[in-house]
RNA sequence: GCCGAAGUGGCGGAACUGGCAGACGCGCACGACUCAAACUCGUGUGCCUUCGGGCAUGUGGGUUCGAUUCCCACCUUCGGCACCA
């Protein structure tokens, strides 16, 4: 086979442009309720119209593709939608360096991105594209907003928000990333202001969104939204000032509240302008100042010495009445808790910190029972362990196992406090000061205050000729007329929010819009919601953990609250590729110049090699870095599929029974794996087990089994396996070789347990353990023989020097282990 | 500091329930084909070896007849969180 010219050569650029056509004329992959079908929602992160598709996104959806093409051959009824998450920074951002108006932009970057996704040759359904910057699209995502908004979901709050200085927004607390606490889009640090924005109530649903129960989700995102979330147990207790100010602090161990012997407020704490003396004015108004200059950068940084001013004021212990100093500082976190806390030096490392700083009283009350008695004037730091409770008033002498509860109880029983649950989580800040994103559909009425758009008004329409550079104040508010409005209740003259929402907004809910992109009477046909939903399996990057992933999931549980969606979770099973690195190890960048484009590697090899390659090269979860020779191999593969199932026999041979055994029990044991593997998204061994499998039957070819039956039988099921990862190539083989259009209608072949079965196996021998001979024995031998056999191997012999064996071990079709 | 994941040939990786370590592919070497090269095909390819074998899955222990797999401790890399009260 030097020179396989008999038929013509594999032209993956015909087939595959042919087949594409052919599909879509036929409306092949067109996704439809059908009541007599299981039903299989396969749905893939959507992409964000950057203008070209990258590697990464062919890395991504190519293996979901071909999962849900799996499910589909098992006879599930599949949907496999996409769609364009088209709103937002990165766009507007785009379209400012370029000049050009982000509608424009985002929509011509649609178009040539629809093309490269077909180029794929993936099994979406076009017809339930949905693109979230249409009318149609954000006139639901404001009916959601409007729905959040009625049933107090949605809120206004004035509040210290995160501002990125450079995308000049407000950001939600996800999208601030990192030490330095850098904008998730453009790096830049954030800064704080003080801004009234719109907020939904994500904290409703912290307890519950901490239950993965039911879900087949990664150990890893489970472990990221949890500690995201931050659940602590602990008491809230509230501390009287000198002067009848309530001050509440949230502690994790209220068993030490009696050495709480000053207090720390944040410096943007509310109370503080009241509470300072005038003596300590300058001082306080110093700090503060300093405090916010500093940023989060330094200031959130453990190591740095701790610093803090005395506002004059004092507060009441309410255990045990004394009189303690209300000190600021910025070790205290105004968005963590309530911004404010008990000092408790003797058991608090950063407490004690301070206090030996500014020379305030350390109180023990907690005396661990594997220490010696510790006296406050020798700590050299703070003794966080639990154990008894001593100078504790009333509770003196309660054991370190049951102090928290008795704190918590006697804090209760005085009404001072109560037990509490706090959270890291933060409600979600969705207002946007910038113009490309779905505005936020309230009017201002002097009278009749914050009023929501009446439904039948949406969408409210985001305006095209807005001066939309951003500036900090919302593009919308600039724009001459379009802000002034009605009151939708008492007629007389409001003004729109001219702020927009965060895109995380739009893409948490898409899911259903692709269930019925045109429908218009609600955001999706109830009919098509019964019938698709939930999401069976969802795959995406990982990046999204503790931000979409948990949008998404809290506002599939709002709707569900308010009687629009149903079930615990949106999406059952999820499943995160990893990253597909330059050749150099390094992430791709333009920059350094080691993009891998997949325009490229198509107009080369075809998409079926490039699919193939991608499934084959890395454990999908974990990625690795691209290899451009790697990808020969993939071709190659191909070819020789081209060849070994399409060029006639070249033999007189005439196959025997035994090598028809043989052949039909590697596909079947092939069959067997592959299908566990696609069931595992183990989708590099899928690749390598057809590789197997072609070796195998290339060689039996050459025995003269082309002819047989076995070869017919063995072909219709390498193509049927074959037709998820390679779509075009299997379908083109599957025409030739004269079975009936199209592969992708047929079902998944059955597994013959009978033909998987191995009639001889290799017995291997050892021994101690040490592999000494391997013996082809019979698969059904008896224990018995087996150890005979394995005694009477040569090898054994030699090791055995003569010696009785102490022990032999016998595994069942496996192995012999002599121990001496 | 806390939480999580991963460490296997020159490289990507395989090994289903504790049972032949290195499947499959890349690369490399040699050979065939060719005027020549590419393609293609074939053979070989963990390390050491006195050719008997010995050593090898980050390191060190443990359990076991037997450990890449289970347990303990540690090291390295990556990711997340972090003055979290």
């Amino acid at each position: 086979m030097t020179d396989p010219t008999s038929i013509p050569t594999y032209k993956p650029e015909v087939i595959e442009t042919k087949w594409q056509k052919r599909w879509e004329a036929d409306g092949l992959y067109h996704a439809d309720i059908d009541p007599d079908k299981p039903k299989f929602y396969a749905l893939t992160m959507l992409p964000y119209p950057s203008g070209d598709l990258h590697i990464g996104h062919w890395y991504a959806m190519t293996p979901s593709d071909a999962r849900a093409r799996f499910k589909r051959l098992q006879g599930y009824n599949v949907l496999f939608p996409m769609g364009f998450d088209a709103f937002g920074l990165p766009a507007e951002n785009a379209a400012i360096q370029r000049g050009i108006h982000p509608k424009a932009w985002v929509f011509q970057n649609i178009e040539k991105m629809r093309g490269q996704l077909k180029s794929m040759g993936a099994m979406f359904d076009w017809r339930r594209e949905a693109i979230s910057a249409e009318p149609s699209y954000y006139k639901w995502t404001q009916w959601f907003f409007i729905k959040f908004f009625q049933n107090d979901l949605a809120y206004q709050k004035e509040a210290p928000v995160d501002f990125c200085p450079n995308c000049n927004t407000t950001l939600a607390r996800e999208q601030v990333q990192g030490e330095d606490r850098h904008c998730e889009r453009c790096g830049t640090p954030v800064i704080k202001k003080n801004l009234r924005q719109w907020f939904f109530r994500t904290t409703n649903y912290a307890e519950e969104l901490l239950d993965f129960s039911g879900m087949d989700w990664p150990e890893r995102v489970q472990t990221l939204q949890t500690n995201w979330i931050n659940r602590s147990e602990g008491a809230s207790v509230i501390f009287k000032t000198t002067t009848g100010d309530d001050i509440e602090v949230f502690t994790t161990r209220p068993d030490t509240l009696w050495g709480a012997t000053f207090m720390v407020l944040a410096p943007e704490h509310p109370l503080v302008p009241k509470l300072t003396s005038d003596s300590q004015k300058e001082g306080v108004t110093t700090y503060q100042d300093q405090a916010k200059r500093m940023g989060n950068i330094q200031r959130e940084s453990a190591e740095r010495e701790k610093t803090g001013v005395f506002t004059g004021a004092y507060a009441i212990n309410p255990v045990n009445n004394k009189k303690i100093p209300i000190w600021i500082a910025d070790y205290v976190m105004m968005g963590y808790g309530t911004g404010a806390i008990m000092a408790v030096p003797a058991h608090d490392q950063r407490d004690f910190e301070f206090a030996r700083k500014y020379d305030l009283p350390i109180e023990v009350v907690i005396q661990p029972p594997d220490i010696d008695p510790i006296d406050p004037e020798e700590m050299e730091g703070a003794v966080p362990a639990s154990g008894d409770m001593v100078n504790s008033g009333p509770l003196t002498g309660t054991p370190g196992e049951i102090a928290f509860e008795k704190a918590v109880e006697y804090l209760e029983k005085h009404a001072i406090g109560e037990a509490t649950i706090n959270y890291r989580l933060h409600d979600w800040l969705i207002s946007r000061q910038r113009y490309w994103g779905a505005p936020i559909p309230i009017v201002y009425c002097p009278k009749c205050g914050a009023v929501p758009v009446p439904e039948e008004e949406l969408p409210v329409k985001l305006p095209d000729d807005v001066e939309w550079l951003p500036t900090g104040e919302s593009p919308l508010k600039l724009h001459p007329t379009w802000r002034f409005t009605e009151c939708p209740i008492c007629g007389g003259e409001a003004q729109r929010e001219t702020d927009t929402m965060d895109t995380f907004m739009c893409s948490s809910w898409y899911h259903l819009r692709y269930l019925s992109p045109y429908y218009d009477e609600y955001p999706f046909d109830p009919k098509e919601y019964d019938y698709w939903m939930p999401v069976d399996t969802y795959t995406g990057g990982i990046e999204h953990a503790t931000m979409h992933l948990i949008y998404t999931r809290f506002f599939h549980k709002a709707c569900r609250d308010l009687g629009i969606t149903r079930g615990k979770e949106p999406m059952l099973q999820l499943r995160n590729q990893g990253m597909v690195l330059g050749e150099d190890n390094e992430k791709m960048s333009k920059s350094r110049g080691n993009v891998i484009s997949p325009d490229d590697l198509v107009k080369i090899y075809g998409a079926d090699t490039v699919r193939a390659y991608l499934m084959f090269f890395a454990r999908w979860e974990l990625g690795a870095p691209w290899n451009s020779s790697g990808i020969e191999g993939s071709i190659r593969w191909l070819r020789k599929v081209w060849y070994t199932f399409l060029e006639p026999e070249d033999t007189d041979r005439q196959a025997t029974a035994q090598a028809i055994k043989n052949l039909r029990r590697k596909v079947h044991q092939t069959l067997q794996s592959v299908t566990r593997d696609f069931e595992n998204f183990n989708f590099n061994t899928i690749v390598s087990a057809l590789m197997e499998l072609l070796n195998e039957m290339a060689i039996a070819k050459a025995l003269g089994i082309f002819s047989t039956e076995a070869w017919r039988e063995a072909e219709s099921i390498y193509l049927r396996m074959l037709a998820p990862v390679c779509p075009h190539i299997a379908e083109e083989i599957w025409a030739q070789t004269g079975y009936e259009y199209s592969i992708h209608n047929q079902s998944w072949p059955e597994v013959d347990l009978e033909a998987t079965r191995e009639e001889e196996i290799t017995l291997i021998v050892q021994v101690n353990g040490k592999l000494r001979d391997r013996l082809v024995v019979p698969a059904d031998i008896d224990e018995e023989s087996a150890k005979l056999a394995a005694l009477d191997s040569e090898n054994v012999q030699n090791f055995l020097e003569g010696k009785q064996p102490k022990k032999i071990i016998y595994i069942p079709g496996r192995l012999v282990n002599i121990v001496i």
